[in-house]
DNA sequence: CGCTAACTGTACTTTTCTGTCAACTAAAAT
DNA sequence: ATTTTAGTTGACAGAAAAGTACAGTTAGCG
């Protein structure tokens, strides 16, 4: 179980965009300040922007910009257009027979693993947004000892009802 | 984000040894069950076995069984033996620079994200034993159409205090 | 012993994911 | 209109993961 490039790639540069609301940042300025290539850039961007998670102009004086408020951008989306979701339906059809079957046979212990594990995921990023993360919510719910979610349920910036 | 082969079809193979407690199961009644080439599983039990969680006998009557019994056994253990934990603490070297200019950067709301999603995966994984899985617990958990931890709380076999 | 069943280890091939490149299209400035 | 800046696109090369092949070792059995 690990995290693609493309997910943690993408998101840093979302976050780049996020950091200056309402300007149009460049494809050469988002890969400036990541360290990243323009061409590398520019291809996770096109992922990000087909997920309508930003919006893009082009010609002279182009750039991106979100297509939301931080506030209303789930880094679960976010992750989910970057890399998918953890479990879907088709997963068990790469080996297994109809899902009738797979109910009732060990294989899907697995399929009930991966589920929980999915839904533990969803329910930890159900309320964590991007302004969650530029913030540093994050960061200090880490820093006080205690769980991500329950410091984050108490900061200054409630999380919607996911 | 998302699970290896190596894990899915490792657990698997895990599983299959669980069933058949005392046994010695042999790599081709492993491969026979699973679907998989002789090769493919003898590669995963390499792995397994390095990781101290099955034991092997070779020569004739030789096979596999398990290390400890199975409600001893934590699939978070099995996972991360499989496919590694999803956080590391090296995570952030192959990008960023020291810890300390990290914590306080951008990147970090990012490495405290991952932090927050590892932690969700062990709290959901802690208290799953090869033993639950075996008996269906996870699959009833979800039949009941709650969450699968606090199901799991109340079955039959409680999970230990992780 | 010698044969056979079965695990062990390494090297190899194939597939998938990462990251790059070059050619193209759109818009603004002059 | 031409030039320049900047996003768009599809094809490609390198790296990593997945899966295979094969030669070697161990142990039972006659």
């Amino acid at each position: 179980m690990r995290f693609t490039a493309q997910e943690e790639y993408g998101l840093r540069c979302l976050l780049q965009i996020a950091r200056e609301p309402g300007e149009f940042m460049t494809i050469t300025e988002i890969a400036k300040r990541e360290g990243l290539t323009s061409a590398y850039v520019a291809k996770l961007m096109r992922v990000l922007r087909k997920a309508d998670l930003v919006k893009s102009i082009r010609g002279q004086k182009g750039g991106f910009r979100l297509a939301a408020r931080p506030e209303l951008v789930s880094v679960g989306d976010v992750l989910a257009s970057l890399g998918g979701r953890l479990y879907t339906k088709d997963f068990c059809g790469r080996y297994t027979g109809t899902e009738q079957i797979c109910t009732h046979s060990l294989e899907c212990s697995i399929r009930s693993l991966w589920m929980t594990l999915d839904h533990s995921v969803q329910r930890a990023l159900s309320g964590i947004t991007l302004k969650h993360m530029l913030s540093g919510a994050l960061i200090e719910s880490w820093a006080h000892a205690a769980s991500a979610q329950v410091a984050l349920d108490r900061s200054e910036t409630p999380p919607p009802a996911a």
